[in-house]
DNA sequence: AATCTAATGCAAATATGTTGCATTAAAGCT
DNA sequence: AGCTTTAATGCAACATATTTGCATTAGATT
């Protein structure tokens, strides 16, 4: 997905080493158009590397904590990593299959949030805001009419 | 929360059974004003009742597929479950903070989705639009204000 | 090289949700 | 009422996701 953000330059902005797990695990996020679980993302580095479950998790907790990568709850029981909005990637909404389970970015457009309307009337500090949208995808809805015959 | 709805009514509209612990599920889940966990919802009717946490389960799923409430990603690892949208409560929009896990309801106006324009660039069917802001409460911000001194 | 600290690994624990099968309860019949 | 059937609930075990505590390793610093 993303071949404009230097990793490197994005960890040591935030004031964290930039070990090679840290990059791998950033890269894989940022290579993807659609945001991973922990699991997949662990998956794809142990093809190619030696990396340990919980090392995993543990920088995932540490870039969201710095705001590199974003934690989205997918509809499904596990929470899903993307790339943090930046001047690269704007925010967008998430699309969430309930048939095949797939979560899918939509485009920015395609709903338009006003934090600073929202934050004016809001007693509290607004950090993030989560759209998803539910339903079956244009996938899942030709193989459901194609079975249906 | 909610005086106004006929739970074993709701669940005969649906074409199910309504049966005690059923109406028990229901009952707690309308009568919070914010969305609850089933671990909350388990630990709440086992303070009253006999219940297992299976059964608790089986109904929540049972109640959601039916569209009788909703699950909700809340921001935390659980999903969390509130009643559905119906004339007596509108879709509305969630605030999760980070700092104490809250999950609270905001008003329906704060945040207004246009399902039907969305449905009609999307391509696939849009069963539900969920948005979550994340951020830290009002009640947070103070606390942490004072221990900072 | 020795020392120190942060990063990673490993094993085990915890939290959440699911499955298969046994038991119970309710509804409809005779 | 008793019998039969079906759906609802319980129980135990499993599966998955995430977290924790502590050991080890690697890299930076002296």
């Amino acid at each position: 997905m993303c071949h404009q953000c230097d990793y490197t330059n994005l960890l040591e902005e935030s004031g964290l080493e930039s070990t090679p797990k840290r990059l791998q695990v950033l890269e894989v996020i940022g290579d993807n158009n659609s945001p991973l679980s922990a699991r997949q993302i662990f998956e794809t580095l142990s093809r190619t590397y030696n990396i340990n479950r919980v090392t995993v998790y543990r920088i995932l907790d540490l870039l969201v904590e710095k705001g590199l990568i974003d934690r989205i709850s997918g509809g499904s029981r596990s929470f899903v990593y993307g790339l943090a909005p930046n001047e690269n990637h704007p925010a967008h909404p998430h699309f969430y299959c309930k048939s095949c389970g797939n979560l899918e970015c939509l485009n920015p457009q395609s709903l338009n949030v006003d934090m600073q309307a929202m934050q004016r009337t809001f007693p509290g500090v607004i950090e993030n805001v989560e759209v998803r949208i539910d339903g079956v995808c244009k996938n899942c809805l030709r193989t459901e009419r194609n079975s249906v015959h």
